[in-house]
DNA sequence: TGAAATGTTGGGGCG
DNA sequence: ACGCCCCAACATTTC
């Protein structure tokens, strides 16, 4: 007899090494996968349209991936929970597989869903988004890592698991309804911006890619963002079109056999892979982050509204020129380097003296790989009130920052094109450009580029007196 | 996955 | 030859 189980997608948008519809492929005859378009989401107010662009994009491929395996994702629309009744009343499903997310909105929908279905079917959640699942790594005294460095000595003595392949062969129930895919505008959003296409395909094209051409220079070259060092691949892995464990094991069997200097590369990007896990469980345990500090007393911070400031700086006209390439690379591209993520964060927390929180808005608001797990992580780091933190005293200095990790002002001069012919002694700190210069190189400040918005030294004074008062 | 202030050292210019 | 000063280079401390 045909039994189905429903599989419903969320944030693993792909069929390759996906826990919770491998599951139900060896536990049913037959799979209804499906995605909800859930509005609760999409009229968030820190629902960028980069990103659901990206998302739509993922829908699309999926579906392709699934036609060519004799099956097709079933949309719909609504409250999840009403959605997976009537999927369920349609189908006659036994069960409803998912795989868990670590974000408080998603664990009380998962919750409501769980009630609705008590009496239907069964509902299951699999660990699938994280090399470790959340709820696996603990100190020898059974706490919560909160410190990144002895959680990932732990985690990296423990096995990863080997992806698995994408079932080859989907039998799906005939005659589902399933809504078209919507257009961006008619989810009522809009954006100019060009993002890389979504969907796994391309996310296993850019893996590969990147650990043919960059992953052995990655601990040299993935802090200088005028360079293509980093994997590119946080989209991918936030909607869940690229298995963090097939990314692992594509890092590992790149450098198999290696040892030193030769695995450097391969050894700082899995670390990386293991910030994005730490950060996930971070929320899973202390979902409190998602609204205030991890550390609490630092909810006591007294942040300036600095109005004026914030737009400048979402703008990219602080007048520093490292931030502001930062900060127009994300209006244009829905990305950041991760360097340059550091640094503008910095520079709104110590020395615009805004409120991380606003920041990390912004930041979920433009990014196309905006996850609330590794945006508030890093926020929280940035602005020294999170796990980890750097200690408060640690304030980048945009000037020496930007001389450091883009020497030659490549990186400024791309998306800072006022300061394309200001020469590399003073790229980064137009205003000590002698004033005969200015004219000759177009680096009129108040005209060409905007004077400096805050003094440095005297900005991190203030920040340290900030934090003082808090001690 | 800091930066700035302060301390120490040592070479060289100079009287 | 010698002490003194300056200052760069580096180390240490402090925030």
């Amino acid at each position: 007899m045909t039994d189905r189980i429903i599989h419903w997608f969320r944030r693993d948008l792909r069929l390759d090494d996906n826990t919770a519809l491998l599951a139900a492929y060896d536990g049913a005859t037959e799979v209804v996968p499906v995605f909800i378009f859930d509005r609760a989401i999409l009229s968030r107010p820190d629902t960028g349209p980069v990103r659901v662009k990206f998302l739509l994009d993922a829908l699309a491929a999926l579906d392709a991936n699934l036609r060519a395996r004799g099956g097709a994702l079933i949309l719909r629309a609504g409250l999840p929970e009403e959605e997976l009744a009537r999927l369920v009343a349609e189908t006659g499903a036994k069960a409803v597989y998912y795989n868990r997310d670590v974000e408080p909105f998603a664990l009380a929908r998962d919750a409501r869903v769980a009630e609705r279905l008590r009496e239907t079917c069964a509902v299951r959640g699999f660990e699938d988004g994280d090399l470790h699942p959340p709820d696996s790594i603990k100190t020898k005294g059974g706490t919560v890592y909160t410190v990144f460095t002895p959680y990932k000595r732990t985690a990296l003595a423990i096995p990863v698991p080997k992806p698995r392949s994408a079932p080859e062969a989907f039998r799906v129930p005939a005659g589902l309804a399933s809504n078209p895919l919507p257009t961006l505008a008619e989810l009522g959003h809009a954006t100019e911006v060009q993002i890389p296409p979504g969907g796994e395909g391309p996310a296993r094209e850019r893996l590969e890619g990147f650990v043919r051409r960059h992953l052995a220079d990655y601990d040299r070259e993935r802090d200088l963002p005028a360079k293509t060092g980093t994997s590119g691949l946080s989209p991918y892995l936030r909607f869940g079109c690229l298995s963090p464990r097939r990314a692992f094991h594509a890092a590992e069997d790149a450098t198999a056999g290696l040892t030193g200097p030769a695995r450097a590369g391969a050894d700082v990007w899995i670390s990386e892979l293991l910030w994005r896990d730490f950060y996930r469980q971070i929320l899973f345990h202390f979902s409190y982050v998602e609204n205030g500090s991890f550390k609490k007393s630092y909810d006591e911070l007294a942040w300036e509204r600095n109005d004026d400031l914030f737009e400048a700086w979402k703008a990219g006209r602080t007048g520093f020129p490292i931030v502001d390439a930062g900060m127009r690379q994300l209006a244009t591209t829905g990305w950041m380097h991760n360097r340059v993520r550091m640094i503008v964060a910095s520079f709104l927390t110590k020395d615009l003296l805004i409120d991380w929180r606003r920041g990390e808005r912004h930041f979920m608001e433009t990014l196309v790989d905006g996850d609330l797990a590794a945006n508030n992580g890093g926020w929280q780091w940035a602005a020294s009130t999170g796990t980890d933190a750097q200690p408060y005293f640690r304030i980048f200095n945009p000037v020496s920052q930007g001389q450091k990790f883009d020497p030659t002002g490549a990186y400024v001069k791309k998306y800072v094109p006022e300061l394309a012919s200001v020469p590399e002694k003073w790229i980064h700190e137009p205003w000590n450009l002698p004033l005969e210069y200015r004219k000759p190189f177009r680096c009129v400040l108040g005209t060409d580029y905007p004077y400096p918005v805050v003094d440095h030294a005297r900005q991190r004074e203030k920040a340290l007196a900030l934090f003082k008062k808090i001690e």
